[in-house]
DNA sequence: TTGAAAGCGCTAACAT
DNA sequence: ATGTTAGCGCTTTCAA
C-alpha cells in the first residue's frame, strides 16, 4: 500500500541511478546516450511499468502524433472506410488516429472539436453534416489545421476532400435511362444534407437534359437507412404509375425498398430497377446484389489524411481542394443476372 | 503578424485585467466569482478564442474526463452498436468517447492501448479479439480501471460485461431443431476466436443433446464477412448431403451464403434454412430477412461504461461480471413469410 | 555523456 | 472575491 502509483521520470531515474534528463535522453534521444546506461534506464522503465504521461510531454513541447476524426455517423460504411483508410495512412506517419462520433448532432460535433482542440492533437479530420460553421474556425485560430471530408465549405482557410455529389447523380439517372428506364424515381433524405441535395441536382439534371423523354418524382425520407425506404416503397406502390427505375440516396434507403418492394410483388430489376449510392459493403450480400454508386471512402480518407500531414509538416502549405470521382457498380439490382460487375 | 498563438491562461488574464487564479476560477469555479468579473472574463475567453489546455488541465490534476474505448472492428455492427450506447452513457456523465480501431491487429490494439494509457484518460473499455495479455496489465498498473468487453478473461482484476456465446449457439440449434431440421451445419471462422468457439460449442451441445436425432457437419472460414460466406457455401453445395439448416457465426457470412445459394437455385428456407447471428442492422434490410441470435450491442455498450463509471468514481469498487443474454429474432429465412418477428 | 534548471499552461492551496 | 505561488511530469538548453 502507499506505493506511488503511476511511476514517473523521476522514479525511473532514481532507480536506474541517473539524472532524469538522462531518461528522457533515451526516450527521445537514445543515441546521445551510453548503451550500457541506456540499457539500465530501459530496465528501470519495464520494472516501473513506466508509461510516458503524454500530457506534460505535450505540454513541454514533444510532438502530439495525433489525428482526430469527427465524423456523424459511425455506422455508415462510408465513414467507416474513411476512417480505416486515414488509421493506415495515420500510422505510416507513427501517429495515432482517434474518432470521434457525433452521431449526426451538431453540439456534440462542437464537442469533439473542442475536445480535440484542447487535447492539442496534430490536426483533425473533420466530416461534417452541415456547416461547421464557428466550431471550425476556432480549431483554426489555434494553429490547429483541419481537413474537411466529404462537405464543400468555400473558403479558402482549409485543404477538402469531397465527393462530386453532383455526378454521383448524373451517373445514377444515365445508367437507368441507358437500360431503357424513362419513369425514374430519385428517393431520399431532406434537403438539408448537402451530399443528398447535390446528388438529386444531379439526376435532375440528367432528367431535364431527356427534353421530356424521362419523367422524374421525387420522395422525400424521414432518414437515410433501411427504414426510410420500407416508408418510401410504400409511397412508390401507392403512386398512379409505378416507376420503372429507382435511385436511392443511399444503399441502405435502396435495400430497405428492394425488401419491401419485392414482398409486394415487384420484379426487381424486371419490373423496376433500383440502385443505391455508397456502395455499402453489406449491401451487396443480399439475394439481388445491388447496384450503386461508389463513393471511394478509402480513397477518401486516405487523400484526406495526406493532406492533413502535409499541412501539418510542410511550412509553406497551400490549401488545395481534392474531387474524388464516383464510379458505377453495376449489379444484378438494375442489370439482372450475370451484371458485369467489378 | 508573430502575434501569439494559441492564448493562454495568462492572455486571457491579462485581457480581462484580473489575475490567473480568477480565470481559472470561472473555469472551474464559477460560483466564486462575481458576476460581473465573470462576465469579463468570459468576454475575453471569446475574444481571444481561447481553448484550454487539455493536456495542462489534466497535468495540473484536473479530472480527465475521457474514456477511450478499443474495438478490433470499426465495421463490425456489433461494436458500432457498442460504441454509440457507450458513448450516450458517457455523455451523461459529460465525459467524451474516443474510439480507437485496432483493425484485428494485436499489435495494434496494445498502441492504442498505450496511448490511452499515456494520455492517462479516466478509463478504458476494451473489447479484444484474443488474449490481451500483458498491455492490459500494464494500463492496470497505472491505476486507470478497464473494463473487459465481449471477451470472458478470467481474472479478478477488472470488470467484464461479456455474451453467453455458448447460449447463442444453443438457441440457433434448437431453433432450427424445433423448425424440424436435423442436417445442421455451422459455418464459421477459426479456433483462434473466443466467440466463435463458444458458439460453435453451444450448438454442438444440442446436436449431441438429441442422441442422434441430428447430425452437425463444421466449416471453417478464413474470415467472417461476406466473402467468406461466399465460399462457405461452395463448400456446402459439394457436401454428399445438403444440409436443411445452416447456421453461419455472423450474419455478414450468412448474407454471403445467403446470396451464393440462391444463385445455385437452393431455395431459402424451403430447402435449406439459414441463420446468422449478431443481428446486424443491415442484414434484415436484404429481400430473404435474415433470421439472427440479437447480441444486444447495445446493452454491452451500456452495461460496460456503467461499470467503469462505477470504477472511476466509487472508492470500494467491486470487480464484476456482467453476462447479457442472447436473444432469437426469427425472420423469413428460417420460418418462411409471416414470420414472428420482434 | 550526463546533470541541473527553466519553463510548458494549468489547478489548488493559501494569502490578502 | 481575487491574487500569489508551488507544483503536475516532461523536454530542452546549457554547464560540467
Amino acid at each position: 500500500m502507499g506505493r506511488p502509483r503511476r511511476p514517473s521520470l523521476a522514479d525511473v531515474a532514481a532507480r536506474a541511478g541517473v539524472s532524469i534528463g538522462t531518461v528522457s535522453h533515451v526516450l527521445n534521444h537514445p543515441e546521445r546516450v551510453r548503451a550500457a546506461t541506456r540499457l539500465r534506464v530501459r530496465e528501470a522503465i519495464a520494472e516501473l511499468g513506466f508509461v510516458r504521461n503524454a500530457n506534460a510531454h505535450s505540454l513541454a513541447g514533444g510532438g502530439a502524433r495525433t489525428i482526430g476524426l469527427v465524423i456523424p455517423d459511425i455506422g455508415n460504411s462510408l465513414f467507416v472506410d474513411i476512417a480505416r483508410a486515414a488509421q493506415e495512412r495515420a500510422l505510416e506517419n507513427r501517429t495515432s488516429l482517434l474518432v470521434a462520433d457525433s452521431n449526426n448532432d451538431d453540439a456534440l460535433q462542437d464537442r469533439h472539436l473542442e475536445f480535440f482542440a484542447s487535447a492539442r492533437v496534430s490536426g483533425i479530420l473533420l466530416a461534417p453534416m452541415r456547416d461547421p460553421g464557428i466550431a471550425v474556425r476556432r480549431v483554426r485560430r489555434l494553429g490547429i489545421p483541419v481537413v474537411l471530408l466529404n462537405y464543400a465549405w468555400d473558403d479558402d482557410e482549409h485543404c477538402s476532400v469531397v465527393i462530386d455529389n453532383r455526378r454521383a447523380g448524373e451517373l445514377a439517372a444515365r445508367h437507368l435511362l441507358e437500360l431503357g428506364r424513362r419513369r425514374l424515381a430519385f428517393v431520399g433524405g431532406h434537403d438539408e444534407l448537402q451530399p443528398v441535395r447535390d446528388r438529386r441536382e444531379g439526376v435532375r439534371s440528367v432528367v431535364a437534359a431527356s427534353r421530356g423523354l424521362a419523367t422524374l418524382v421525387e420522395i422525400p425520407t424521414e432518414d437515410l437507412v433501411a427504414t426510410g425506404g420500407v416508408h418510401a416503397a410504400a409511397a412508390l406502390l401507392g403512386l398512379p404509375d409505378l416507376p420503372d427505375g429507382v435511385i436511392a440516396v443511399t444503399d441502405l434507403l435502396a435495400m430497405g425498398l428492394l425488401q419491401t418492394l419485392v414482398q409486394h410483388g415487384v420484379a426487381v430489376p424486371d419490373d423496376l430497377a433500383l440502385m443505391g449510392s455508397d456502395d455499402n459493403a453489406s449491401a451487396w450480400g443480399g439475394s439481388v446484389p445491388m447496384t450503386s454508386v461508389q463513393m471511394h471512402g478509402r480513397a477518401l480518407g486516405a487523400a484526406a489524411t495526406a493532406l492533413l500531414t502535409e499541412e501539418m509538416t510542410d511550412a509553406d502549405h497551400e490549401h488545395r481542394r481534392v474531387e474524388v470521382a464516383p464510379t458505377l457498380a453495376v449489379r444484378e439490382s438494375t442489370a439482372g443476372r450475370a451484371p458485369a460487375d467489378a
